[in-house]
DNA sequence: AATGAATGAGCATTCATTCAT
DNA sequence: AATGAATGAATGCTCATTCAT
C-alpha cells in the first residue's frame, strides 16, 4: 500500500482536503505544473486539452481534479500568489527595510516578463472585490513592505500602498508587450524609484 | 494632406491601396468605427459578427475590407495610432514643453481607462518590431516631448524615451485592471513624474 | 416556387419571423424533417450532430437555425402540435361529434406508435404548466370534442377533459414500450370507449 | 426457496452465478438497494457514480459486479418484478377476486407515480421479447386476476390479459408526464374500470 | 461589391468503462 | 475483492472564415 495512513497526524498543511493516492497526487502536480507553464506562456485563454497534453493525462483526469477550467486557473494564481507573499514576507523579515521593497519590485517584474502568471495574478491584486486569500495576503504584505520603507526613510512619506501597488501592476503588464532589454527595465524601475524615494534623497 | 477626395482621383494614395466605389469607402469607415466602439468597449475578443452589426454590414463585406480579424484589429490600431501621434504633435507645438509632456502622459492614462483599444495600441508599440509607421510616429511624437521637456529642465536629463513609453504602457495596461478612483490615479501619476524630474527640480 | 415576394402581403402566416434566402428556407426545412425522423426514432436525447448529418448541413448550420438543441425540439413539438390540433379541429368541424372523439383517439394512437414525438408532445400537455401555444390549443380543441361527445350522448356526462388527455397520453406513452399489434391496439382502445360511453349505451 | 446461505456451499444456484464471499454478497445488496433508489428518483439516465456513492462503494464496485449500467438496471428491474409478482399473487390468493385486480391496478399506479422505476419495469414487460422470468411471473400473475375477475363477473369476457397490461402500462407511463391530483387518477381509473365491467354490471 | 448563410475546427464539460494500486 | 483514479469518446455550442446568391 503506497500510504502509510497510520495516524491522522495533523501535519498535512499542504494540498488538497483529503490525501490521495500516490498517483493522483503525482497526476495533480504534473497537472499544476503543465497549467502554470502553459498559462505563463499563452495566458488563461490557452485550452484545457493543451494542458493535458502537456501533464501527459487524458483530458478527463484534469477535469477530475479541477472541475472547470476556471478553479484550475484559480489554483494556479493560489499558487502564484503563495510564492509571490512569501517572498514578499522573506523580504520583510531580513534586514534592511530601505531596500526590500526595491527589491521586491524588482524580482516581481523580472518574475512577470517570464511568467504570464505572474501578470494575471497582479491583475486580479489590483481589483479589491472578491478576492481570495492569498491574493489578499500579499497586498498586505506589500503594505507592510512600504510602511517599513517610509519608516527607514527610503520612501516618500506621503506616499500609499495602492499606488504602489498600480505601478507594480502596470509594470508587470508592460512586461507582456515590452521586449525588457534589461537596461531599460532598469533604466524604467528607476524612474519609479527615484518617485518614491524623498525628494532630498541622497543619490 | 492626402485625403481631400473631392474628385475620384483613381491614384489616391492614402487609405486603401486601390480607390473604393464611394459606397464601399463608406462601408469601410462605418466598419472602422464599429470595430473600434466595439474593441474599445469588449477588447481584441470581441466578435466579428457584432461588429458588422454595428457597423450595419454584413459579415461578409467586414472580410471583403479586412481579410482577417486580425487586419481589422491593426487597421484600428492603426487610426488610434494616428490620432494619438496628432494629439502628440499638437502638444508639442504647444507652447510650454516643461509641462506637455506630463499633460500628454496624464491624458492618455485617462484615455485608456475608458478605451481597451488604447491600451492595445501602446502595447503594440513597446514591440519595437514590426511596427506600423503610425505607431513609428508616436514613438517619435513622445520622444520629442521628451527631448522638449528635457530642454525645458522638467524631467531629468538621463531619462530616454524608451522607459518614459515603458510606463505609459503600463499605466495604460494597468488601466485593465485597477479600478481608477481619480484621486489614485493622481498619486500614481505623481509618482512617475517625480521620478523624472531632476532631483532637485523645483516645486 | 421559392418566394414571388413581390408584395408584403400579410398571409405569410407560416414560417419564421423574416423571410429567409431560398436556400435558408431549403435548409431550415431539411433541418426540421431530419429533426423529427431522428427525434422520432430516438426520442429528445438523440444528438444535434445526427440531424445535421441527417439533413447534410454542418452543425453551425442548425445552430444557426436554432441556436439551443432546446428550441429545435420546441420547433418540432410546436409543428407536431399544430398538426395535431388542426386534425382535431377538423374532426370537430365534421359531421359526427358522436364518433369524432373516438376517431382522433384512435388516430392519434396510431401515430404514436410511429413518431416518438408525438408521445413527447402529448407528455407536454399532460404538464399544465409553461405550455406553448399550440399545446394548448391542442388541449381545447380535445375539450371541444368532448363536449359535442357529451352532447352527442356518445360520452358520460361526468367524464372531464383532463381524463381523456390522460388516457390519451398514457396510451401512447405506451406505444413506446408495445408491440401494438393491431387487434390489441383496438381491444385496448374498445376498452376505454367502453369506459367512456355511457352505462346503457347499446353494445 | 433456495437461497438459504447457511453454509458456503459453492453450488449456490440462486443469485449470481458463483457464491459470493460475505462482503461481496453484502455490497452487491447495498448497490442494488442504492440503484433502486437514484433510478426511482431520477429515472435510467441517472449516472452509475452516483449509485456507486450512495452505496458507499466505490465506481469500480459496482462494475465488478455489474459489467454495465445496462446490466444493473436490469437487475433492479428484476428485483422490482419480484416484488411487483409477489404483490400481485398475494391479492389473487386473497378472497375477492371481484376487486383484486382493480386493487392491483390502482396500486400499481399509485407506485409509478413515485418509483420510476416501476414504469420502466412495466414498460419492459410489454415487449414481449427478451422478457425475463421474473417479468413473465408478473405477466402471468395478472393473467390469474383478470380470469377471477371474469370468473367473478366482474370484468367482461371479452377481455384478455394484453390489454390490461397495455392499460397499466399506459397509465403507469402516464405518470411520468401528469401531475396526478388524486381526484384526477381517481376519474382515470374509473374510466378504465367501467370498460373493463361488463355492460350491464350491477353497481 | 454586398450579403448573410454555411462551414467545421475548437472548446469546456460529462460519464460509462478500464485498470493500476 | 475493492478502490477510485484515469481514460477518451461524445455532446452542446461558438466563431473566424468561405462562398453561393
Amino acid at each position: 500500500m503506497p500510504n502509510d495512513q497510520r495516524v491522522p497526524e495533523p501535519d498535512a498543511s499542504a494540498g488538497p482536503v483529503r490525501a490521495l493516492r500516490a498517483d493522483a497526487q503525482r497526476n495533480r502536480t504534473r497537472i499544476l505544473e503543465a497549467a502554470e507553464a502553459v498559462f505563463a506562456a499563452k495566458g488563461p485563454s490557452a485550452s484545457t486539452e493543451e494542458i493535458a497534453q502537456k501533464a501527459g493525462v487524458g483530458i478527463g483526469t484534469v477535469f477530475r481534479h479541477f472541475p472547470t477550467k476556471e478553479s484550475l486557473l484559480k489554483a494556479i494564481m493560489h499558487a502564484v500568489a503563495v510564492r509571490l507573499a512569501e517572498e514578499t514576507r522573506a523580504l520583510a523579515a531580513q534586514g534592511d527595510p530601505a531596500t526590500a521593497l526595491f527589491t521586491f519590485f524588482t524580482r516581481t517584474v523580472e518574475q512577470a516578463a517570464e511568467q504570464k502568471t505572474v501578470v494575471d495574478l497582479l491583475a486580479q491584486a489590483g481589483i479589491p472585490v472578491t478576492v481570495a486569500k492569498p491574493v489578499l495576503a500579499l497586498r498586505e504584505a506589500v503594505e507592510v513592505l512600504v510602511g517599513r520603507a517610509q519608516q527607514a526613510g527610503a520612501v516618500r512619506s506621503d506616499v500609499r500602498a495602492p499606488e504602489v501597488m498600480a505601478l507594480l501592476i502596470g509594470l508587470c503588464q508592460a512586461s507582456l508587450h515590452i521586449r525588457w532589454e534589461p537596461e531599460l527595465r532598469a533604466r524604467t524601475l528607476a524612474v519609479v524609484f527615484a518617485g518614491l524615494r524623498p525628494a532630498t534623497a541622497p543619490g
